[in-house]
DNA sequence: CGGCGTATTGGAAGCGCTCTCATCCTATTG
DNA sequence: CAATAGGATGAGAGCGCTTCCAATACGCCG
């Protein structure tokens, strides 16, 4: 059990250098490489992995930072959802992942990441325009990976996916079906995707000529400041809502019905994200789908191209969305 | 930035040791540890992990392993809350946390895990009473905390809440209440929660004398199979139906309205866990509130025990569940 | 004033592995 | 048959740190 590469050399009769071929995939004989191989299967040996690292400069491990809300992490299945896509694309590669949520303030989360040395990378949440944090990892000499922002300087490696032509799409698709009076009830203020979201949305408004004055009202991505955002936008005579994203969404959807109105026929409503909830909706919600999973994966594999290649300059993934329209916005025909 | 410990010693002209002394606490005199330590913070110094985990044999990292379908990480906030709780009680003892995911088979990740040779300590989510995973962890020489799940050998360390005990007073409450066609629907067979929650329920009804036969329907803790629960025991002429967790409940509920039947006139309805849903229900639910949070917190701190003190033997820690009475089962006077 | 205990410090031996270099051996070519 | 290329292997120098042990210095007691 506490066997070293030595033990295992004395035992198959070859160096140690040759053992730690067998175990790199580096050149040997077929002969010793076999001879080798059964001992090692034999004896159950497991490098140790502290002294591969010191020794090669690369540990396995990825950091994966998500620094929120534990709120936010309990009741958003896109962090889950986030997580397993990375999970997926590390283990691949038989890379372990390392996490850190927010049990701290950013800068103790900071230094224990930077002080925890044997990362060979890390990824990080983005969600908001400042972000101490991101900056710090940036800053830092570990190769770094953003997930959900486009930083302006354009220097750091993201996935993302584009927020406003997403939004702005959703929106021209409710211009689209003739409504007039659209409202919109953002996201979390100061976040990259409420900001962008709210962006597609003023500008698909603009291109259409419409009115927007009263018709914004702020929310924070959870389902009560949906309804009472609805409310709000019920008071400015709106006949659509566009939400910050589902929860909100359904939210707004209790409010609009506990005044009596009906969706799609009086109010026609639109979320984001696509959760799984959302097809199950009375009526079902229209929205937009990001591959969450996707996401994460796309992470990591951006995150090794990065380790693979450094010296290659900042990766930038945009991945697509898609416009899922169901009846809560369905047009001139009534839906169930 | 890629200075080692002998920089440090030769900028603040002592020995490696003194600076290493100074880095780990040990005893080193007033001056000179002022010293070193103004270098230290002047350089932005940060030991390599690896070789200090190489020669001290610890590396202040645990690894938490979660294999569970896909589809309830998502959905369930269960998983969150026990990852933030370790989260917490890891983070204050500068504890790095390994996170493992279901990618893999059983088998393949205990390989990665038992070959990812730097972990001081494993945690691991038990749920099924046969898990090959589980099985390989507490065999190897890993420290090792169960969370969920007593083993029957009592020779390992877990977290647990008395889900039969808690399942036999929600049920003794129907009684109570006057409830005599108690159904109950199952979580999903095979682990240890449904199984546990099947047999407090069973107690209870054997205790109160009332009958079984046709009132236990499988279900799998999700809503569907709430919903379809119901309806079978509906059928069976239940007067009230206790759910395998919340979710399910959340399902029955849906069902029985469907019926044209009220919560709690007609009949009363239970579920498990108190989710944070559970109290927003239209009645809201009564259900049984277990800290997952804390759980997650004590597993943590339970493998810091075993680290400390070895050759302690086995920790096991129950933790309360608490009953919440909400209106869903209302006694005499009907609830709104 | 000599001796001894105690608080500090330095020296140096690893921890277990990777990887470069040098060596050796066999096969190939003219 | 000699010369040489090339593949397989071994030797050994680290990687950066912890920690045991020895050395030093200082203060105090008799």
């Amino acid at each position: 059990m506490a066997q070293t590469l030595d033990d295992l050399a004395a035992l198959s009769g070859v160096s140690r250098a040759t053992v730690s071929r067998v175990i790199n995939g580096g050149p040997v004989a077929e002969g010793t490489r076999r001879r080798v191989l059964d001992i090692l299967h034999r004896t159950g040996y497991r490098p140790n992995a502290a002294a591969r690292t010191l020794a090669s400069g690369r540990s396995g491990v990825v950091g994966v930072v998500m620094h929120i809300d534990p709120h936010l992490l309990f009741q958003d299945p896109y962090f889950s959802q986030l997580l397993q896509g990375m999970s997926d694309a590390l283990s691949e590669r038989a890379t372990a992942m390392m996490l850190w949520l927010g049990n701290r303030s950013k800068e103790e989360t900071l230094d224990h990441i930077l002080w925890m040395s044997l990362l060979d990378g890390v990824i990080v949440t983005a969600y908001r325009l400042e972000d101490p944090l991101v900056d710090g990892l940036l800053t830092s000499s570990l190769p770094t990976v953003l997930v959900g922002h486009r930083r302006a300087d354009r220097s750091a490696s993201y996935v993302d996916v584009d927020n406003v032509d997403a939004a702005d799409a959703i929106t021209s698709h409710l211009v689209a079906i003739g409504r007039r009076r659209i409202g919109h009830i953002t996201g979390l203020r100061g976040t990259v995707a409420a900001e962008d979201r709210l962006a597609g949305y003023l500008r698909a408004m603009k291109r259409a000529a419409l009115p927007v004055d009263e018709l914004v009202v702020d929310g924070d991505f959870n389902q009560p400041s949906g309804a009472a955002g609805a409310l709000s936008l019920l008071d400015q005579g709106a006949d659509a809502v566009f939400a910050g994203n589902d929860a909100t969404a359904q939210g707004a959807l209790e409010a609009i019905r506990g005044r009596g109105l009906r969706v799609p026929d009086d109010v026609a409503l639109a979320g984001f994200d696509d959760l799984e909830f959302a097809a199950r909706l009375d009526p079902p919600l229209t929205t937009v789908r990001q591959g969450v999973r996707q996401q994460g994966m796309e992470a990591a594999r951006t995150l090794f191209q990065l380790l693979e290649e450094p010296g290659e300059g900042p990766r930038r993934v945009i991945l697509p969305t898609e416009l899922v329209i169901r009846q809560s916005t369905a047009g001139g025909v009534v839906g169930g």
